[in-house]
DNA sequence: CTGAAAGCGCTTACAG
DNA sequence: CTGAAAGCGCTTACAG
């Protein structure tokens, strides 16, 4: 079943039926009719590589992650999956599991099968000689990354940003002596996160000292960091994790301990994980809106798809842009690659200290 | 850069390139090696779409599902993904967002783009007819679901098998009267849990009346059945849920009220998510092992593929078997097909009625 | 508005 | 073991 049939059974050529199909316009109407018509009673479906091979394009978004464990990549793809749709695109995903070679084959792998592509890398600049091997060829949008390729766009969480407005929430809080749960060294995230808590305390207690525990970003670092803050000659009055997995287990480590939280130490996260609401008490945290990440760099990455096609359209004769070349004025918003800002979600486990001060 | 550019550089042919890359053998190894240098050099990758053209093979898996939101699917995703890594197949998702309409076209748009689909569709045979017509074409593995068209696949849950054995620890604990929490009405799954405890029920205690609420799944129909039941003239011994979230809806309902789990009623949920450990009481629950489910669907594809390229490899001259093929002997598992039965998970909530009987 | 034909970049019998 | 050539199923200038 190809387009061949279609022709055939329509009585006319395959380059009609092609332009039919793709709605080119110049065909005549009752020609036309005749072809869906025939193509619609056929069950007739353009063959996808076909397609690809001779227009240059694929109608496939790539997304390239770490890992699929967890509801941060799945909010992250559920997020791109809407933009997609909105725009018939399909989703080809991938993961690396953590393995930088693999990463490089599956984004090679990438060509001739998606667009462009959306990668996430938490692993600092790790990939960026493949990025920028491939960014010529395919349009690249980075999550959470930061390129020197000019041509690589790039969006991300402003964990610094989030970081110190919960430092500045827990000292209007009246706590002063905060600790904070550090991530793992080598995550850009974790990275950010920390410095903000820094230069929040430095800003706003600039005598206090800082008071970094180590983690990585699960529950049972967070428990070990909460005994070690038990067990310390002084207990903080507040302590911030750098992800609510590591504030849970920080949470439970002082519950368990017989510690009242807040009222005896204040204890924050960062993500709100659905757990967050769950837990008693329930944990302020920052909110990180994961999904419109997602949808936020889809968006990103069709701009640019789009600029490359038009520019491409324009070559051949006339320079001067089209402006209703597809009627997707909110896609060429300047803002669209401004960091994500998270949210202060304020509940129990961070509440004011009693009676303030 | 194209597979000529390739042939050009190293002074062969591209059929000798293309025999090179795809590792066919027979290739002077002199000339192998070289070709190979050549094309590292030049970092040539294949065109996806050319070579699936030709080669009527796209080395990509399609996953259809319902939705992506939620735990659920994104275990399911990561469990197919890690079968797809391993024999280095891409992997296309897909959503239809509860839209039947949009799933028949999202299906048809497979053509070309996949080797095989695994589809999920709760909604009891809903899409039976689009399954049905693409099958010939293109193997299918059902998630979930049953199909009447023979060479259609299909891979579950024992949800049936799963609810009787909850009820049956139920009344082991000591419980009588047993309420259940159903799910919704057009729901696959929820038929069978439902379908489970009246079997056990009438199995177990014979003269026991059944009691049924209705339920959509969430947590606020289980806190609607909740309240329901603590206005009843008498109470249950236990609620069994269709599901955690309404158990989880009930048990905050009934804590609400002021009743003990479990020791004045027991609480029992299914599916076994990240929250039932978390809660208090925790959340005696039978745990769906969904990563299983979605590689061992994975699997069970692969089998359809493999067996397929197999026969197509087979007509042209000799229909004896090869059995070093593939050398994927554990693929061809005749239990692979077998529903996955759901573990019982012994928490607080569903705990021994006090001293027993 | 329509069709014949070239071409997209591969793979694969077919000959040698 | 190797190459010339057909073919996969489309799209798209190019003519008319």
């Amino acid at each position: 079943m190809t387009i061949k049939d279609v022709a055939r059974a329509a009585q006319v050529s395959v380059a009609t039926v092609s332009r039919t199909l793709n709605g080119h316009g110049n065909v005549a109407e009752e020609v036309r009719r005749r072809v869906l018509a025939v193509a619609n009673d056929l069950r007739y479906t353009p063959h996808a590589a076909a397609r690809s091979l001779s227009s240059r394009r694929t109608q496939t978004l790539g997304v390239v992650l770490p890992d699929l464990h967890g509801e941060f990549f799945s909010e992250l793809v559920r997020g791109v999956d809407q933009v997609a749709r909105e725009h018939r695109l399909h989703l080809l995903v991938s993961s690396y599991h953590g393995r930088p070679d693999e990463q490089v084959s599956a984004l090679r792998a990438m060509r001739g099968r998606v667009d462009g592509l959306l990668v996430m890398s938490p692993y600092a600049a790790a990939h960026a000689s493949i990025v920028e091997e491939l960014s010529p060829a395919l349009p690249i949008v980075l999550i959470n990354a930061q390129s020197d390729a000019p041509e690589v766009l790039s969006l991300s969480v402003d964990n610094y940003g989030g970081a110190q407005a919960m430092v500045e929430y827990l000292v209007a809080s009246g706590h002063r002596r905060i600790a904070f749960i550090a991530g793992p060294e080598d995550n850009f995230d974790a990275h950010e996160r920390l410095r903000g808590y820094r230069e929040a305390l430095a800003r706003l207690l600039p005598g206090e000292p800082e008071w970094v525990l180590p983690g990585a970003f699960d529950e049972a670092s967070g428990h070990a960091a909460g005994q070690a803050l038990i067990s310390a000659s002084q207990r903080p009055d507040a302590v911030f994790a750098a992800n609510d997995m590591m504030a849970l287990g920080c949470l439970f480590s002082l519950v368990q301990a017989g510690l009242k939280v807040p009222a005896d130490i204040a204890v924050t996260g960062f993500d709100d994980i659905p757990l967050a609401r769950y837990v008693h008490p329930t944990l302020t945290t920052m909110r990180v809106n994961i999904a419109e990440l997602g949808a936020r760099a889809a968006r990103l990455l069709l701009t640019r798809l789009n600029v490359d096609a038009a520019a491409q359209d324009a070559q051949p004769i006339e320079p001067e842009p089209n402006p209703q070349h597809h009627n997707q004025s909110d896609l060429v918003n300047p803002r669209q690659n401004e960091p994500l800002r998270p949210e202060l979600i304020v509940r129990e486990s961070g509440a004011r200290r009693g009676g303030g001060a």
